[in-house]
DNA sequence: TTATTTTATCGTATATTTACGATAAACAAT
DNA sequence: ATTGTTTATCGTAAATATACGATAAAATAA
């Protein structure tokens, strides 16, 4: 793009579109549909549920955990990945206020 | 990107990440919330609460518009935006069910 | 008709995203 | 020490997103 403008909004409207970005893509839908499932937190289970490459899931690992809507806990070689559950409620109550109105056409 | 790979999801994983990516700018936030707190719905009210060029906003409006969060109907030679009920609700059920559990680390 | 207003679309430049293989890093096991 | 396992990061290619000026299209107003 040319210049981002992104900045001259506020951070709440900053942060939702940020969670939102997290947000859009499927796989990492999934992830969060995997680890609200299961316990299977580690990082091994997920790509063999996913359809990608490890270094593909990795990176959507690494964009939920940027917002943090999932934390990582090393364990020995591996790693598990868990929800947030301060950032899940935060984000669904702003969606929720979001999405109170009706439509008017 | 190489190949796409998002139609190896489910159609409800593709259909709610493509709303939060249609969330995933502060200036289509900030469009939905105008709509939901006023009855302005002229394209011309939208532009000058924006920090964006007319063809900028008509381009995050054609996004909103793309997934349904939005519908425009044509007045004269304006054309008024308001919020769609039917898929605000259905992507605030949808994300509900996401949120709906608590972390695990 | 001729202008004016209003919105969408085209063209374009730059930034970001997505995907993967290759490799590194960190630990476990032999 | 060497090997194997697990995950993150690097490099890279192609697609998509963002922004704007210019222009088209469609209705109103003069």
């Amino acid at each position: 793009m040319a210049i981002t403008k992104k900045d001259e909004f506020t951070s709440e409207e900053i942060w939702l579109s940020d969670i939102a970005k997290a947000l859009s893509h499927p796989a990492r839908i999934k992830i969060l549909k995997i680890l609200n499932e299961t316990d299977s937190c580690i990082v091994g289970t997920i790509v063999d549920k996913l359809p990608l490459a490890q270094a593909t899931v990795s990176q959507h690992l690494k964009e939920l955990k940027r917002v943090g809507l999932i934390e990582g806990e090393i364990d020995g070689p591996k790693v598990c990945y868990c929800l947030n559950n301060k950032t899940l409620t935060r984000a669904k109550s702003a969606l929720d206020k979001l999405f109170s109105k009706i439509g008017c056409c």
